[in-house]
RNA sequence: GUGGGUAUAGCGUAGCUGGUUAACGCGUCAGUUUGUGGCACUGAAGACCGAGAGUUCGAAUCUCUCUACCCACC
C-alpha cells in the first residue's frame, strides 16, 4: 500500500486576496503544494511534459513556473493513471514539487469531437493512440484525478462548442452541473480513503453557457451553490467566438464568481487576452500558445510578436527580446536561433519554448507588480495592445 | 571513335501518341496557431522547358544540327 505523505488535517484552499484594482486582484492561494502568487499563468504540459524539451527542473529553476497543467485524458490513455499511481504520484513521477492542475478531459470532449459520443452518464471515446473505446464521465475523471495526485483537479464538463443552439446549450449546462454533482461526492469519496496519495486534492467547478449571457449567469448561480469548489473556472471561450464576446462573458459571469476563491479563465490565451481578463477579475490562466507557437517559431517579446524564422533575423546579433533576462534570451542570436528554425533543429523548439514561457511567467509577475503598487490600469493601457502586435524592428 | 540514353524553377522529378495561364516534392519567402490526438496547417514567389534551325494554324512534346553529361562497346 501506498504511505501517505500529505496530512488531511490542515485546510490548504486558502485563497486569500491581497489588493484589487477595479475588478483586477491580486491574490495568494495557498495548496498543500505550496502558494501561489495571482494572478497566475499555468504552464500546459499535457502529458507530464512540457512539449519542446522542457523538464520539471528547467521549469522550476529558470523559467519562473510556478503551476504545471496536465491532462487527465492524456495521461489515462497513456501511461495509464494506474501507472502514474503506482509511480506515487504526478509530482514525484515528474519530479514536480510545486502545483499541478489536471484539467479533467472535458475539453478533449470538445477537441476530439470526431471521436466520441456524449450521454448522460458520461463520455464514450475513441482513444487517438490506438482507437480503443474509452469511457469517461465525472466518476472516472475525479479517480483518474486521484490517482494523479494533483493540487487541484478540474471538474468533468462538457465545452460547449462555438456556435451552439441556445436550447443545446442549456440543457448541456444542466448535464455539466449534475456532473459536478457526481464529481463533488466522487472527490469526497477518493479523499477519504487511506490509499488515497493527496488527500487534499481540490476541486474547481466550470461555467459554461456558450455565448449566452442568461445561461452564463444561471449556470454560474446553480454551481457556487456547490460550496464543496475551492475555486471556479470559465470555461468554453476562446473557441472561435470574437474576443469581444469573450470579453462581454467575463463581465457577465464574474459578479456571480464568489470573490473568496479564485477564478480561472481555461485555455487562455494571448498576452492581450490575459491583461484584459485580469483588468476583469481573473486569476488564473493556461494557454498552449506560448509552447506552441514556440515550436513553429513565433516568439513574444514585450514590443510585439516576431516570427523567429523571417529573413530579417539572418544577421540579427540580438537576443530575441532585448529585456529580456530569460536563458535563451541571455546567451543565443536571433541569427542562431532563426537558423536553428530553418535547419529543423530539435533545440530551436527548446530555446523559443523556453523564452515563451518564461515570457508568460514574467508578464504574469509585471502584472502582479503593477497590481501591488497601484498602477495596473497604467500597464494595462502600455501593454494590452502592443504586446499582441507584429514586431516591427 | 561507335552505339544508346538524358537535358523542364535553386535541387530532384512529371508532362513528351503536338492544343487554353508547363505540374509535383524539397528548398526559399510569408502567414496561422487560445482547458495541445497529430511538431501541424495555409498561402506566395520562382522555369517561357540545354542552344539553334525546321515541320505545323499551333512545339516542352515531331525532325535535323550543335553542346553538355551518363551508360555500353572499341
Amino acid at each position: 500500500m501506498f504511505m501517505r505523505t500529505i496530512s488531511r488535517r490542515n485546510n490548504y484552499h486558502m485563497f486569500r486576496l491581497i489588493k484589487q484594482e477595479g475588478a483586477a486582484r491580486r491574490g495568494e492561494f495557498t495548496t498543500v503544494h505550496g502558494t501561489i502568487q495571482t494572478p497566475v499563468f499555468m504552464n500546459v504540459g499535457t502529458s507530464a511534459a512540457i512539449k519542446g524539451g522542457i523538464s520539471s527542473i528547467d521549469l522550476a529553476d529558470e523559467l519562473k513556473c510556478q503551476v504545471e497543467l496536465c491532462n487527465t485524458y492524456h495521461l489515462h490513455v497513456r501511461p495509464g493513471d494506474d501507472i502514474i499511481y503506482k509511480m506515487g504520484g504526478l509530482h514525484k513521477f515528474m519530479n514536480w514539487h510545486r502545483p499541478i492542475l489536471t484539467d479533467s478531459g472535458g475539453f478533449q470532449v470538445f477537441s476530439l469531437a470526431k471521436l466520441r459520443r456524449i450521454k448522460e452518464e458520461g463520455v464514450y471515446f475513441n482513444s487517438h493512440v490506438d482507437g480503443r473505446k474509452i469511457f469517461m464521465g465525472p466518476e472516472e475523471s475525479m479517480r483518474i484525478q486521484s490517482n494523479l495526485a494533483s493540487t487541484i483537479a478540474m471538474a468533468f464538463d462538457e465545452c460547449v462548442e462555438n456556435p451552439a443552439e441556445h436550447s443545446y446549450s442549456k440543457r448541456s449546462c444542466e448535464r455539466t452541473t449534475r456532473w459536478l454533482e457526481r464529481c463533488v461526492t466522487e472527490m469526497k469519496r477518493l479523499n477519504s480513503l487511506e490509499t488515497t496519495i493527496n488527500p487534499q486534492q481540490m476541486l474547481f467547478g466550470i461555467n459554461q453557457g456558450c455565448t449566452y449571457d442568461d445561461l452564463r449567469v444561471e449556470h454560474m448561480k446553480r454551481i457556487r451553490e456547490i460550496d464543496y469548489c475551492a475555486g471556479f473556472a470559465i470555461g468554453g471561450l476562446a473557441v472561435g467566438e470574437p474576443t469581444d464576446v469573450m470579453y462581454h462573458v467575463i463581465e457577465k459571469v464574474e459578479p456571480y464568481m464568489p470573490a473568496d476563491k479564485p477564478r480561472y479563465l481555461m485555455g487562455v490565451g494571448t498576452p492581450s487576452n490575459i491583461i484584459e481578463a485580469v483588468y476583469r477579475g481573473v486569476d488564473f490562466f493556461d494557454c498552449v500558445m506560448p509552447s506552441r507557437n514556440a515550436r513553429h517559431a513565433t516568439v513574444f517579446t514585450r514590443n510585439g510578436i516576431m516570427h523567429a524564422h523571417n529573413k530579417q533575423y539572418e544577421l540579427d546579433e540580438r537576443p530575441l527580446d532585448p529585456e529580456c533576462d530569460c536563458p535563451t534570451c541571455r546567451n543565443f542570436s536571433r541569427a542562431y536561433i532563426r537558423h536553428l528554425f530553418k535547419s529543423n533543429e530539435q533545440l530551436a523548439g527548446r530555446l523559443a519554448v523556453q523564452h515563451n514561457l518564461y515570457f508568460y511567467n514574467t508578464l504574469m509577475e509585471r502584472i502582479r507588480e503593477a497590481l501591488d503598487e497601484g498602477r495596473f490600469e497604467q500597464f494595462r493601457n502600455t501593454y494590452s495592445e502592443r504586446l499582441s502586435k507584429k514586431l516591427i524592428d
